[in-house]
DNA sequence: TTTAGGG
DNA sequence: CCCTAAA
């Protein structure tokens, strides 16, 4: 129920208040409240599409009473709600939201990822204040609402419909978002709504994500990628803490839609689309630690038994940390699949910089890694090369020691180098091999006077997290990070061409995923090119790796990719092309930010922002966000 | 330390 | 990506 203070608390059993959100997606949202059974029916939109059902004694919505419409209508729908509400209380209250930490204000999003192929993706949404204003009810909603089959929710926001052309979709909705969001809607269209076959939609979605997936459904494909397209718009800092294994995160970007109505069967569309540009990005600011003080979290285990072995896979990896969120998909994944490696080393590193918080540290990983004595033994068995190598603390990627000196330490009498090679291709051999990332980090010449420290520090202990994890419990108790680690590691091809002598080259490489370059190319239109560690500090937070200078040098390429291939305007689309180039759409934008800069860049701040490069105009409208 | 460029 | 020179 609701408190007055608009904290959501947890109900009882019967009195369960939760509040669906079909994840239609795009923020079509359904929310439904139930209580004692007593329900009134409101439709409050977050925009124009959605639909929201609430508890009357809820009254904590503002707009409720403006809301209410064809209650009549609207029962069917409610009954089919409720229906499955039950549903899903049966299933096991799977996600209770709960209790909105100190902020009141702010609303808990709960999500989670059903494996059955048909109702993946039930959200859960409460929201505890709904400033949105309702619109009018949307006929789509009532196809939501009633989606026939039992729970097939994904009817919804899935841009499945071949019909939706980018450039039609983009009228109605962009215009409304348009102001505040950069017009990524087209992008979203030509990645979104084409058939992509089953193995474009992967690399889409590997080119989105940054990792690999092996689920087959397309569906789920294209939600994904969708939501990954749609958050990506958020600029917000999402932060994510592991406590006690579990992920809490905090923040859950919320889409409402600002649009105007919209009816018809476009509306799908158009909701859809209205929820890319989802001017919301600040909506998503929750801090972690609301979250985790939150009673909301609360540990669900989901069990699941249909869907597909893979869908089950990639589910049952995000059950694990439970609660994934739709942020953490994406943004976790690529974080967190890397796990330790880009966390850990940031950690080393912030702490003495308070640049970030030092992240949480995943207990029972630290605990194993405490005991394990400094040899990493399972080096041998993975490639038979019979290869053992003392384990190596990972070191701060910082300055890189002139001290080539430690090279000559390796017991092999071998330089690092050389070892390094060994080990790692050693690895690369197994299937399942650790994060490359860590192995990277542990290879690192530049370390080797810290390497070899027969004792680990504190520090180093944490460092230890990620290769003696990876190495060690790989197929164990890591259900998501295995699951995670070795569909990365596929696609986490360490290019080491170690050069020769000492220095190996593309230690990092971590290819940058269409979200990142999104972020990128809205931090710049925020902040500007040339201030990278300003960007860094606000949409790259959550990516320790990558820094102000793989910025500027992402940058660089983007800027060089977008004026040549502008011109030609061919169909270097994002469909087609296993190399998922970089959408047209986000080149456009870079371009234009570059020409921005190039006559406005420090003086005369907006008056000639406009129509600049004389093309796009519809594109060129947004200056800033 | 952060930027800007070169490699 | 890495490295370095400049601000």
């Amino acid at each position: 129920m609701v408190e007055g203070d608009g904290r959501l608390v947890p109900a009882t059993d019967d009195e369960v208040m939760e509040v669906e959100d079909f994840l239609i997606d795009d923020k079509t949202e359904v929310n439904v409240t139930t209580d004692t059974g007593k329900t009134e029916e409101c439709i409050s939109s977050g925009g124009p599409s959605c639909l929201k059902l609430q508890l009357e004694s809820s009254e904590g919505l503002p707009d409720s009473e403006n809301k209410k419409v064809d209650a009549e209508q609207l029962t069917s729908r409610l009954e089919y709600i409720e229906e499955m509400l039950q549903k899903v209380k049966q299933e096991e209250r799977l996600r209770l939201a709960c209790g909105s930490p100190d902020d009141s204000s702010a609303f808990m999003n709960v999500d989670r990822q059903c494996s059955d192929p048909h109702d993946k993706l039930l959200f859960i949404d409460v929201k505890l204040q709904s400033e949105i204003p309702l619109q009018e009810i949307v006929p789509s909603s009532a196809l939501i609402l009633n989606g026939n089959h039992n729970n097939e929710p994904r009817s919804i926001g899935e841009c499945s419909k071949p019909a939706d052309e980018p450039g039609e979709s983009r009228s109605p909705a962009s215009g409304a978002c348009a102001s505040s969001k950069p017009d990524f809607s087209k992008l979203k269209g030509e990645i979104c709504l084409d058939n992509l076959s089953i193995r474009e939609l992967h690399e889409l979605f590997k080119a989105t994500f940054g990792r690999e997936t092996t689920v087959k459904d397309k569906l789920w494909l294209k939600r994904r990628i969708a939501m990954g397209l749609t958050n990506s718009c958020d600029v917000a800092t999402t932060t994510f803490t592991i406590k006690e294994n579990k992920l809490v995160k905090g923040m859950e970007e919320s889409c409402k839609n600002a649009d105007g109505t919209l009816t018809g069967p476009s509306m799908v569309e158009a909701m859809d689309i209205s929820c890319k540009n989802s001017p919301t990005s600040h909506c998503s600011q929750i801090e972690d630690h609301q979250i985790v003080s939150g009673k909301s979290v609360r540990n669900n285990r989901v069990e699941f038994d249909g869907g597909s072995d893979d869908l089950q896979t990639e589910q049952r990896a995000a059950k694990r940390v439970r609660k994934p969120t739709r942020r953490y998909i994406e943004e976790l994944s690529e974080v967190e699949s890397r796990d330790c490696s880009p966390k850990v080393s940031s950690s080393a590193k912030n702490i003495g910089s308070e640049q970030t918080s030092p992240k949480s540290w995943v207990k029972p990983i630290r605990k194993v890694s405490s005991n394990e004595r400094p040899v990493v033994t399972r080096l041998d068995s993975l490639g038979g090369s019979g290869v053992q190598v003392p384990y190596v603390s990972r070191v701060r990627r910082s300055r890189p020691r002139k001290n080539i000196m430690a090279l000559m330490f390796h017991p092999s009498g071998m330089g690092m180098g050389m070892a390094a090679k060994v080990v790692k291709k050693t690895l690369m051999v197994h299937g399942s091999q650790p994060d490359s990332e860590c192995l990277d980090q542990v290879l690192k010449p530049r370390s080797a006077s810290e390497q070899f420290q027969p004792l680990l520090t504190p520090e180093d202990e944490k460092d230890h997290q990620c290769s003696v994890i990876d190495t060690i419990h790989l197929g164990k108790n890591l259900g998501l990070k295995q699951s995670d680690s070795s569909e990365e590691a596929s696609d986490d091809n360490l290019a080491t061409v170690p050069t020769a002598k000492g220095g190996m080259r593309r230690k990092h490489h971590r290819a940058w995923t269409l979200v990142e370059v999104m972020k990128l190319v809205e931090g710049v239109s925020k902040c500007g090119a040339g201030r990278w560690s300003e960007i860094k500090r606000l949409a790259f937070a959550s990516y320790s790796y990558r820094t102000s200078v793989d910025l500027k040098d992402k940058w660089r390429n983007l800027l060089k990719a977008s004026l040549a291939q502008t011109p030609p305007d061919d169909g270097i689309n994002s469909r087609k092309h296993a190399s998922v180039p970089i959408p047209a759409p986000i080149l456009l934008r870079v371009r234009e930010l570059a020409e921005m800069h190039a006559q406005a860049p420090p003086k005369l701040g907006s008056s000639r922002l406009a129509g600049v490069g004389g093309r796009s105009v519809q594109e060129t409208r947004s200056g800033y966000l």
